[in-house]
DNA sequence: ATCGTAAAGGTCAAAGAAAGTCAGTAGGCA
DNA sequence: TGCCTACTGACTTTCTTTGACCTTTACGAT
């Protein structure tokens, strides 16, 4: 029954073309949608998210935006990397030995994976559990930024 | 869209082009663009601060003026930085401008900045005090990491 | 020298303009 | 019935823009 959501979602697509790039401003997109400016955020997070290649950006205020934009497939084992091995905890053996892989297949340099591991070395506070669950987040958020510019290596 | 205040922003960096520096009128660049005099200093106090890198001279009164200029930060002053600019807190805004400048003097690549800047944006859970707490914290191990060995540059 | 004034720039708080979050409602469908 | 997906609105956070009021400076008139 075509859902708005669906309509959201293929109007972002035709947005994307070939670039795999599109800009846009949520309450714009509501209005003509005719639809609660959240919604936009729904169709965002369950049709655009990393599973499925999409990378988000966006700027809150005055002049504020949106940007979605499809991952290159160079960069697709990355991407398997944030959604299938990092389950919501990982140990910090786990951690190192990840970072020591991305650096053995050349996806890091030598300095990012020392920034890496600092990161991820260990946390004051706090239980073994959190330590674990925080640094999931962290593996998922750096590895996601390398995403989105796995191409400008070599600076 | 593209907010005044990034047009400003872009124009001043095109006044400091390869010199660095960058002189104006308030009012002059006020009634240029159309917006209040007090929004220029919005700008200079948001996008040329210190923390990225920039310095800025003013004078009042008849013949007033405002000159922005660019200071480098050199890698021996990453420790400085390291023990004075880095309290036992650090907001995510103070921690974005950092990075900003580090990359903008060269210390860090895009890469390495991004890798940086996805592990200080945010922590889900926790306090804004223990988020900033441990802000300061990751930041201090990365720079400290980056120190170890700020030779190896260039991979 | 002193004072007055106009011509700068500085500060701050309030209002405005986006986007984000989240919990809850409603409609289909197994 | 109970679950899943779509949708909404109230509330939050972040960033921008504006205006009223303040401080500093140069310059001329006394």
């Amino acid at each position: 029954m075509a859902a708005v959501s669906d309509s959201i979602e293929s109007f972002i697509l035709s947005l994307l073309g070939e670039e795999g790039v599109a800009e846009l401003r949520r309450n714009e997109l509501a209005h003509y949608f005719g639809c609660a400016p959240s919604q936009i955020n729904y169709v965002l997070s369950t049709r655009f998210t990393l599973e499925r290649g999409y990378l988000i950006r966006s700027k809150r205020g005055g002049g504020g935006y949106i940007v979605i934009e499809r991952v290159p497939v160079s960069a697709a084992e990355l991407q398997a990397l944030v959604t299938e091995q990092i389950a919501d905890r990982l140990s910090r053996a786990q951690a190192m030995a990840m970072i020591g892989n991305l650096m053995e297949s050349e996806i890091v340099t030598c300095r990012e994976a020392a920034i890496m591991a600092a990161a991820l070395d260990k946390y004051p506070m706090a239980t073994r559990e959190t330590q674990d669950f925080l640094r999931a987040q962290l593996m998922r958020a750096m590895i996601t930024a390398l995403l989105r510019d796995v191409d400008s290596r070599s600076q």
